[in-house]
DNA sequence: TAGAATTACGGAGGACGTAAGAATA
DNA sequence: TATTCTTACGTCCTCCGTAATTCTA
């Protein structure tokens, strides 16, 4: 259970294939070849199916440790180093879509106008957020979610080095334009499990969340979107393809859409700071801008 | 970050020397030696400072890491040889002390009483309930803690291998008998932040949980008892040494101490089961038993 | 039969033990 | 000065590349 041989399972899943692999990781068909037999006699399995490749059984069952292990042994190891780096003026934010409002925006607006900080912000799916933090690309990071009132969202283990802080607001689905629903106050999620959803896991609500969260069957996709682009959904769900659930404040500013907001069950869209041990000076400061205001806590709605 | 290293790096640490370390492990003191300044050189920094041996702060921030991660290694691994076990009528169940109640021990008779199976149960600490399902010693674990009313509890990342089912309960502080509170019909936990508490971080509620899941300071630790064993906490509290906080039915039936329920804030004592992904036919048994009764949740309040 | 994984083999480097050398309480 | 860690060095073993071999779509 070297980890070099783990990166290498990996990789050969991944590509599907032993040579893609090897040069994927700069090694011979041949090195590959020896790790993974290397690895199945060490675990005493076969992990592989050749030609075609593909996990067997076990190969599956490792395939749900590995990668989650290669990202805290590469966690452990930004985190020491992030103790001996010189202290910056640079801040890299990493961001889900949906966390990205303008109170964060408003935040940042502050930070620069307190001090010469240069910003990246990078928009990535939910599981690369809490990756770029792990690995020190970036400085904090933000991910959004649904949750119940005052309730944390459910993280992966982040290991010691981050903590939380969150803002919390109201949710809205999103209706095209004209549709009957459009016209409502407020709709009830669970009245809407046998709607069209559009499955949009890292811009809107994932879909398996919204069914966890509601403790309903219902809201299966019948249509996919992958990306991090919630203009791009917003010009889906107003050509009917399907619902989404997003935040009210940034709902209601999608063209071509209209946001209901959600009444029940009772739910909150919730923002989670991650906030690694040891931050940066800049990442500090922004932590305090965005988890407390006026002594508070930010929130979406009190905009 | 060979795991090896890792491995010998939390030995050093544990045994605050290089050449305890090594007899530990099977190693010479050279090799150890060797180990550390291969580890340190490869993460560029002095991890541990000897004469005497202690963490540096770069050491202290990897041993928050390490541990986690030989941890999820074993469990990988041991997550693999479950898949290739022979089928058995043995059942051992990891437990904490206060999880294991009258409603556990009953769905044992039931399981018994249904089909021949050997059982062994092992009381141990919160942390070695984990520990003993992740690397397969155990076939099920059971934890308890304290939690809002249908809230999991907080558990670190069990990988992927293990799901949860819970029970819950009302929560009791105990005083000495004749304790002027004592005659109380409930109390709230908050009003006693400042009593004398005893710390029990494995058997009863522990403080630091207390103290998160009330959003208040206090709970200050004065006397600390190590150990699984909930009659000698209750000798302690008898004897007048603090207080402490466990489930309502067993503390009703403790002696020398008198169970007031807990009140406020609205909490409740849960037992969530740990379950592998893979578990064993009488682990998938209890776990039926244990998880439903007239097709809803065990609740130890409906004894 | 071509594309792709395996096996054979050799050289370079790494790992660990023995033993001698420094450092500190 | 005794104990404990470090360094030097030799051996063995592992790792990976080249190249020949086997497998299968």
């Amino acid at each position: 259970m070297d980890p070099h041989l783990l990166r290498t399972f990996v990789a050969v899943l991944d590509h599907r294939s032993f040579s893609l692999a090897a040069s994927a990781l700069g090694y011979t068909q041949s090195a590959v070849s020896q790790h993974i037999a290397a690895l199945e006699a060490d675990l005493g399995t076969r992990l592989v199916e050749r030609r075609p490749v593909a996990a067997t059984p076990a190969g599956a069952r490792l395939m749900e440790h590995a990668p989650a292990l290669l990202l805290r042994l590469e966690a452990a190891r930004a985190d020491l180093a992030r103790l001996h780096r010189a202290p910056s003026d640079r801040l890299t934010l990493a961001c889900s879509p949906a966390a990205l409002g303008a109170p964060v925006a408003r935040a940042l607006a502050r930070l620069r106008a307190s001090a010469r900080v240069d910003v990246e912000v990078r928009v990535v799916g939910r599981e690369a957020v809490i990756e770029e933090v792990l690995t020190a690309r970036a400085d904090l990071g933000l991910l959004d979610g649904v949750a119940a009132p005052s309730d944390p969202l459910p993280l992966p283990d982040l290991g010691p080095t981050v903590t939380l802080a969150a803002s919390e607001g109201p949710l809205a689905v999103i209706f095209p334009d004209g549709h009957p629903l459009a016209e409502r106050d407020a709709v009830r999620l669970t009245d809407l499990a046998q709607a069209q959803w559009i499955d949009s896991p890292d811009t809107a609500v994932p879909l398996d969340r919204l069914r966890a969260v509601c403790g309903a069957d219902g809201f299966r996709p019948r249509f996919r979107h992958l990306g991090t682009d919630i203009h791009g959904l917003a010009a889906l769900a107003a050509a009917d393809h399907g619902l989404a659930v997003l935040p009210l404040p940034l709902a209601a500013a999608l063209p071509g859409v209209t946001a209901v907001p959600v009444r029940h069950p009772r739910l909150v869209h919730r923002t989670e700071l991650l906030h690694p041990a040891d931050p940066s000076t800049p990442a500090r400061r922004l932590t305090g801008l965005l988890t407390h205001r006026d002594g508070s806590r930010v929130h979406e709605d009190a905009d």
